[in-house]
DNA sequence: TCGGTTCAGAGTATT
DNA sequence: TCTGAACCGA
């Protein structure tokens, strides 16, 4: 039996698998099979009887991965995943706060904040005690408390050394008081007020602790300080901690991922089993060779090296456009013609650094007509009709939580403007209570029409009390206005059926009964009362915001970031505005070990590609409204030139970028285009666009040209070292 | 409460 | 250049 389980494992993967139950490090290549060998060491587990479904706990960073793993577990094994500790870290923190919320100090009813309620719950405290919103800006406040709590730290414990630092302090303090007082958490308190709850509560610990004698890792490089915390007391000292990740695509440091934790844990829990995952199943040679060639420029790597069983296969294809339309434009003809060969259009996908590089590309895929879809934007429970529902349904459950009850007093409009919000948050200010609570201290029409609002809530709370999930959503829009509300707006009958649609993700939720087993049987005491269907709904609604790309269906070209394309994998991959200053980014230049995330990002992105890889840059593109000239990005050199196909000529190897290359050598795109942009502005014989070379920063593109005479000064585009702006009667440019 | 104007900012993202 | 948020007048 367990041989079929094991069938077809390669020696890494198959030692993996199999390790005996100790600290162990998996270094899992791209397209290695890290989810194969997560899940079968899982089915492993429990098939030769060293753990019990409910003696492991398998910890992701998305839900979508923690579904995968559920869904491959059950097609290994016949038995019930249900009861199985598989999910997200907030999730699974959610699920033990839900059980032991009273030792963790928290009401049975918290409500769980998404960073957009965080946002707006820190401008309503900073406008209660009248601080200035300009010197603390609520968007500076909010990163600061995140980072804080994911490095493990509460208020007190945050080191202090200027006044202003101070402030941010005593204000996350006082953010603190808030969310307790009004029985909400946002995402990190979820993580730190869990891993407390272990750390003080040794019953608790002990319980967990004996409980999860397995505990296994997805993509680990991504964790932050704080998780790595949380896994060190759930493990204790006798637990076995299956960490399976790539330090080579580690690229979240900007959102808190410590890759460190990765040698720390190595370190910490003397691990003596590092296995690496080096076959690769997903890519051909060229490919593999260009990311191993890549990579290899970082310092900072514990080291791998991917391999293929399978052919070289194509060269990489490179493309250097003149402008970033004719890059698209480019990008459309070479999509047409895979198209044309048979290829799916779901099996290409176009990526790029930042969203805003999509506009260009979509805009020429339109006008050609090809079917494209764009990953990221508005997801479901992020809608402004679906956040108003809820917070109505929030409400219902917990009528402390301000956040919620400032979001809809007023809508669909009631009367209660400005005027009287801010009356009623000075009266709650003065006794102390929640502004649900305070609706009586206010007087006059004003406090009829409040009064009004409460009565609303309470008496559908009242008359939904017993009524099942998805009549209680019904009721709630129904007779909260909203609705009527939308279906009486000229552009309202999307949301309507929005509304309508949550209905039936209620019914569905019902349905699935996610809900019922997320706390059964995981007390410690048993005495702990299931949530109601409402609050586990509320919970779904906060934790999962469902789907971020646009419907499916239709067979569409794949549009991306980089970072959305991390654990996807296509036929053929687009890496388009390959240019200093947009990949590697500018910004990242600047940051501690910047640039070599950039590279992994850039690893990450070539390794998505199984059979064709095209790379493609501009000599010039459209960026805030300006247009900039780049020179190509310094990754492209970074490749083995053998298995570059350059699709565009090359002038002069040593001059790196030449402009209107391909112009000269007569291989044009076969769309009507312009010449590439070219500024008409001269100074002392210099132009924009020209390629220039500095004794000290090498060559440049010069951006930009100002002043005149003995001021005439250039910006210019060095590329690696960065943009200089320089005098032109000082700097010796030699023109290139 | 709406609709228009103005202004700053423009990087990647999950829960 | 474009977008979203903030702001102001009707």
């Amino acid at each position: 039996m367990s041989d079929r389980l094991l069938a077809g494992l390669n020696d890494q993967q198959l030692a993996a698998v199999t390790l005996p139950a100790q600290p162990a490090l998996i270094l899992a290549g791209a397209g290695s099979g890290k989810t194969r060998v997560l899940t079968t060491r899982i089915a492993w587990l429990i098939q030769t009887h060293q753990a019990s479904p409910q003696g492991i706990l398998a910890v992701t960073f998305t839900n979508k991965a923690a579904k995968e793993m559920v869904a491959r577990i059950s097609s290994m094994l016949p038995i019930n995943t249900r009861g199985m500790w598989i999910g997200t870290f907030h999730g699974l923190c959610n699920r033990l706060l839900r059980a032991h919320h009273r030792d963790a100090g928290l009401p049975q009813t918290f409500q769980i904040l998404d960073t957009a309620d965080q946002l707006s719950a820190i401008k309503r405290l900073l406008k209660a005690n009248g601080i200035d919103d300009e010197k603390y800006p609520p968007r500076n406040l909010q990163v600061f408390i995140s980072s804080a709590k994911e490095s493990g730290l509460r208020s007190g414990a945050v080191e202090v050394d200027d006044p202003y630092n101070r402030k941010f302090v005593e204000f996350y303090a006082m953010y603190d008081a808030q969310c307790q007082r009004e029985g909400v958490v946002d995402f990190s308190e979820l993580l730190l007020r869990c891993y407390e709850l272990l750390l003080r509560n040794e019953p608790i610990r002990t319980h967990y602790q004996e409980r999860f004698r397995h505990v296994l890792v997805d993509e680990f490089q991504d964790t932050n300080t704080l998780q790595y915390k949380w896994l060190k007391l759930l493990a204790g000292s006798h637990n076995a901690i299956f960490a399976v990740g790539d330090d080579d695509q580690s690229i979240y440091a900007f959102r808190g991922a410590n890759v460190g934790n990765m040698a720390d844990f190595e370190r910490e829990f003397r691990v003596s089993n590092v296995i690496r995952l080096e076959q690769n199943y997903r890519s051909h040679g060229n490919i593999l060779d260009a990311a191993n060639a890549l990579i290899r420029h970082n310092a900072r790597r514990l080291g791998k090296n991917l391999w293929t069983s399978e052919g070289t296969g194509e060269p990489v294809r490179v493309f250097e456009a003149g402008s970033d339309g004719l890059e698209a434009a480019w990008l459309v003809d070479e999509v047409k013609n895979l198209v044309a060969d048979g290829l799916a259009r779901r099996e290409i996908a176009v990526l790029y650094r930042a969203n805003a590089q999509s506009r260009v590309i979509e805009h020429a895929l339109f006008n050609a007509g090809i079917a494209y879809r764009v990953y990221g934007g508005l997801r479901f429970f992020e809608r402004a009709e679906i956040k108003h529902a809820l917070a109505y349904l929030r409400l219902i459950e917990n009528p402390a939580d301000d956040t919620a009850f400032l979001r809809v007093v007023n809508f669909p409009p009631r009367g209660i403007g400005a005027r009287t919000v801010e009356q009623l948050q000075d009266t709650a200010k003065t006794q102390d209570q929640g502004l649900y609570a305070a609706v009586g201290g206010v007087a006059g029409k004003a406090g009829v029409n409040l009064a009004a609002f409460v009565k609303l809530i309470d008496s559908l709370r009242f008359e939904t009390a017993n009524l099942p999930l998805a009549e209680i959503v019904e009721a709630v829009i129904d007779r909260s206005g909203l609705l009527a509300h939308y279906k009486t707006e000229k552009e309202g009958q999307e949301r309507v059926e929005n509304l309508e649609e949550l209905v039936n993700a209620a019914a569905a939720f019902v349905a699935e009964e996610g809900y019922a087993q997320d706390a059964s049987g995981t007390q410690a005491d048993g005495a702990v009362a299931l949530p109601s269907p409402l609050a586990a709904f509320l919970s779904h609604a906060s934790l999962e915001a469902g789907e971020n790309q646009a419907a499916e269906g239709q067979d569409a070209l794949q549009l991306m970031t980089v970072h959305a394309a991390k654990g996807l994998e296509f036929h053929a991959v687009f890496i388009t505005g390959l240019e200093e200053g947009l990949f590697p980014h500018e910004n990242s230049i600047q940051e501690l070990d910047g640039l070599e995330e950039e590279r992994r990002l850039m690893y990450v992105a070539i390794t998505r590609a199984r059979r064709r890889l095209y790379l493609s840059f501009a000599q010039s593109r459209m960026l805030h409204g300006q247009t900039r000239y780049g020179i190509r990005s310094r990754f492209i050199g970074e490749l083995p030139e053998a298995g570059l196909k350059w699709l565009t000529p090359r002038l002069r190897e040593s001059a790196g970028l030449r402009f209107g290359g391909w112009h000269d050598a007569g291989v044009q795109p076969s769309v009507a285009v312009a010449t590439p942009m070219r500024s008409h502005q001269e100074k002392d014989g210099y132009r924009i666009g020209q390629t220039v070379r500095h004794a000290r920063f090498g060559e440049g593109v010069i951006i930009r040209l100002e002043g005149s005479g003995t001021d005439a000064r250039a910006k210019i585009n060095f590329g690696a070292q960065g943009v200089k702006e320089l005098l032109l009667s000082i700097a010796k440019l030699e023109v290139a």
